[in-house]
DNA sequence: AGTCACCTGATT
DNA sequence: AATCAGGTGACT
């Protein structure tokens, strides 16, 4: 599920309901969860705090805590976070749970179990990340920063859109959105795509992801669920052989990167 | 830059 | 049985 605006939803919705809580158990139901850390170093690390703030950077999701160690989480493919309204009854796929002096409990649910959870010390989360590009919501993400960027590459315009370290949050939803906003042929090589078409394509960028989120927001309003009809309306993601909304050719699906790339042939290039 | 491994479940 | 899935890190 996750991209840049599902992983502000769900930064938006532990805000709501985790900020305050203080953890005093954590259960790892799948230690591959955790990655390289013990289940031991894990629960040292966040039992008996409480959690002051949930930030995000890129796809990242941060919980800081009240005893000046943060939990990472990322998301993956297939991981959710949210807060059950009784402990006693996680859902199957509950991969790791934090307790709160309340009787409720975060649930990290993966069904793939792709997503990883830690803890450390805030100070160390920085040097933990990957190298991350800019934060395409962020006041700071210029159309020159962009330009820079972009100029630099000669990777196909979606490879470049997907590279985290290009610029983060998109993924393979939302980099197709914004290269059909802004009508380039995702095959194109970054470097060589119109200085008119770039514009087009930093501001589409800005303007996919600001109309996602709120999208996101409703769809997951309510904890463990999914609000139906509430999903950001795809252009082109996962509609190959139905029509274009623009200029009502047929939408095309192409491999790229091992993955699966969604454009029209004929307004985008 | 391209491919594979990590995992599991849904769909063809 | 094979393919696909909104991601990324480690390989060649």
């Amino acid at each position: 599920m996750p991209e840049l605006p599902e992983v502000e939803a769900v930064r938006c919705l532990l805000g709501r309901d985790a900020v305050g809580a203080a953890i005093v158990h954590a259960e790892v139901r799948r230690t591959s969860t955790l990655g390289k850390q013990s289940a031991t170093e894990f629960l040292q690390r966040v039992k008996g705090a409480a959690i002051t703030e949930v930030a995000r950077r890129a796809k990242h999701l941060f919980l800081h805590l009240s005893n000046d160690n943060t939990i990472h989480m990322h998301l993956r493919m297939t991981g959710n976070v949210y807060v059950l309204r009784d402990c006693r009854f996680p859902p199957a796929k509950a991969r790791l749970l934090l307790n709160f002096t309340d009787g409720r409990a975060l649930v990290f649910d993966d069904p793939r179990c792709l997503g990883r959870v830690g803890a450390f010390p805030r100070k160390d989360i920085p040097a933990l990340l990957p190298p991350l590009g800019p934060e395409p919501l962020d006041p700071a993400f210029s159309w020159k920063i962009f330009v820079d960027i972009a100029r630099k590459s000669k990777m196909p315009a979606k490879l470049f859109l997907m590279d985290q370290q290009k610029v983060a949050g998109l993924g393979n939803i939302y980099a197709a959105e914004a290269l059909f906003e802004a009508k380039i042929d995702p095959r194109i090589p970054i470097g060589s795509v119109s200085t008119a078409r770039l514009q087009r394509l930093h501001a589409a960028i800005r303007q996919v992801l600001t109309a996602a989120i709120p999208c996101c927001e409703r769809a997951y309003s309510q904890p463990g669920r999914f609000v139906e009809g509430a999903e950001y309306p795809m252009a082109v993601y996962g509609r190959k052989g139905l029509p274009c909304p623009r200029c009502k050719a047929t939408v095309a699906r192409i491999p790229q990167g091992g993955r699966s790339t969604y454009f029209c042939p004929r307004c985008q290039r």
